[in-house]
DNA sequence: TTGTAGGCGTTATCAA
DNA sequence: TTGATAACGCCTACAA
């Protein structure tokens, strides 16, 4: 364990010079510093961490959480959920983490939440940056101002962020491919559907994903409805009804977005004693109940636990720590949910 | 955030006294004790982790960690190598972590490692107790010795310990039997088999998760080989490969423990073109590539990583910061994996 | 450009 | 039985 204490003594410094050179501050002679610079990479110099928490409790430092409150992007609740409690932890280190919640998803109340963001000075920020023209008007002041900000759920590259923290949609898709193609040991005729999200770009992918997935390892099973215009149309729950009751030979179901859940059950009732198999993504608690029933075969997880959590842990680790995020995109896991282990 | 220095200014007395209340030490005047734990109450306070880890650092905290190190016991590789990835974490906060790596599993030879595990002064002790004699010697010296334990892997009650981190079996096995079941849509003769472990709770357990499960949810599905006694016999690999080609009506198998996990292609090479689901458990390498090939359809893993380091941290959390765990048992996530999430 | 010193919260040691 | 003080490692304001 080097100290800056022992380097200092070794260079025959002060600690405050030592300190100056370590975080690149101001005012070093070039000779010192790279004296300095030498001795702490020969001694392999680790800062403390507990050294550097307690010394970070003076900065009182303030992290911005945006969440979605509404009743369409209920995964949001989860991550929320998780957050708050990480957010006790920070108080104990001396970190105040401060919540906006967005009640609706237009652009002019949007527009209001993020100003208020603005306001408040914030020394790191957590959102999840839908593809919506306010946000990327906000994304490039808040790049400006040099606030480090971690995206969750959405990433977005219309701003530069510290890292993306959320679902590899694309795999996930992919990986519903594999659950369905399981769960009908891989032949017969299956249909996509999505309740909500006109070609979102998590549903886009996911369908995607879904897609290439099937045609490059299950030859045997046909896609009944393969057209991604039709597949997002509107009014959907509708049309994902009329799609069942067209195709009673259909074996399986990958709903990508099922909205409030309510599909679930309507659909089940419309292919009676069918043996319809449903694959889905999420695990919010209707989910929970209906693999519990039995109406959903499978879903496939993207941790909200980690999405409200480890990004409040990397804007500490930079802002506290001076540590960079491993990755630049960490991806959450893609558990698989059946009835047994809920 | 309230201090102990806040608690003494408030009692009248010094950080030292509170030290000693708050610490339960000896020597401190029963009314002064009353008075500052009435304060210490009322201000809410709550030890800094901070100011704690650094103080922990004088105390040169040595842990233990015996991992398995054998052919049989593969899963302790990657137990092994994320504790090794937590110990230089560890490292970084003064606290060093001692593996003991057991090269066999004969009685004789493990006492010569326990052995040296209690003469090392340890401050902690993370193992697996293995249900031998000199385990249960062993646990029963640990306790009496006061050295806080936490298992791993496998739970053992003939010796108190903090917490148990690792698989809940019969729910894995439950998992197995819902995912078999899912794989040949819920009917059909299945088949049970292990290749090691002559009835070890694991498996046993595991196998009766299973049996239960089947018999609850399905009906439809019958188990050829029922017998406990007929799974876990002798040779177990011949006997495995007998009872594949006695039932070629067979359509799926779940092998509970597959050793070194060159049973599955045997099996295949003898089930050949019968479309023979097979699932089991954990994710080596082996089974990964397996996996891939499509020779396994589905196995349920044990988070390896987190048998390795939670009781790292865990022991960490209860000497450095004298927290207890929140539970007596973490049971490790029983997730999913198929070609599609590996 | 560099050094000094005090503080962040807890704990151990020594003195009273 | 209690108090005072010096660590632990880092950071920063102020002084030189």
């Amino acid at each position: 364990m080097v100290t800056i204490r022992q380097i200092a003594e070794e260079a025959g410094v002060s600690r405050g010079t030592v300190d100056r050179v370590i975080n690149y501050r101001q005012g070093v002679n070039p000779d010192t510093e790279k004296r300095v610079r030498e001795i702490a990479e020969r001694l392999g110099y680790k800062p403390s961490v507990p050294g550097k928490m307690l010394a970070a409790k003076k900065k009182k430092i303030k992290i911005g959480f945006l969440v979605f409150d509404t009743p369409v992007a209920l995964f949001f609740r989860d991550v929320y959920s998780a957050a708050k409690q990480k957010a006790l932890e920070m108080d104990n280190l001396g970190i105040s983490v401060k919540f906006y919640k967005a009640k609706q998803l237009d652009e002019q109340y949007l527009a209001g939440v993020l100003e208020q963001v603005e306001k408040d000075h914030l020394d790191g920020l957590i959102l999840a940056p839908l593809h919506l023209p306010v946000f990327s008007e906000f994304l490039k002041r808040i790049e400006k101002s040099g606030i480090p900000a971690v995206f969750y759920n959405v990433d977005n590259d219309e701003g530069s962020r510290l890292s993306y923290v959320g679902c590899d949609y694309k795999e996930s898709g992919r990986v519903a491919a594999g659950l369905t193609a399981l769960s009908i040991n891989n032949k017969g005729p299956i249909g996509i559907a999505t309740v909500l999200d006109e070609k979102s770009p998590s549903s886009y992918e996911r369908l995607m994903g879904f897609r290439k997935e099937i045609k490059k390892e299950n030859p045997d099973i046909t896609i009944i409805n393969e057209d991604a215009d039709y597949i997002f149309q509107e009014n959907n729950c509708d049309a994902i009804l009329e799609l069942v009751e067209k195709h009673p030979e259909m074996k399986a179901l990958y709903v990508i977005n099922p909205g409030d859940c309510s599909i679930f059950e309507k659909v089940m009732a419309r292919a009676a004693n069918k043996d319809l198999k449903i694959i889905t993504n999420d695990l919010l608690q209707k989910q929970r109940q209906l693999l519990k029933k039995g109406i959903i075969t499978a879903t496939i997880g993207q941790q909200p636990d980690v999405q409200g959590t480890l990004p409040i842990q990397m804007l500490y680790d930079y802002l506290v720590l001076g540590s960079m995020p491993q990755k630049d995109k960490i991806y959450t896991s893609l558990q698989i949910y059946i009835k047994q282990n809920l």
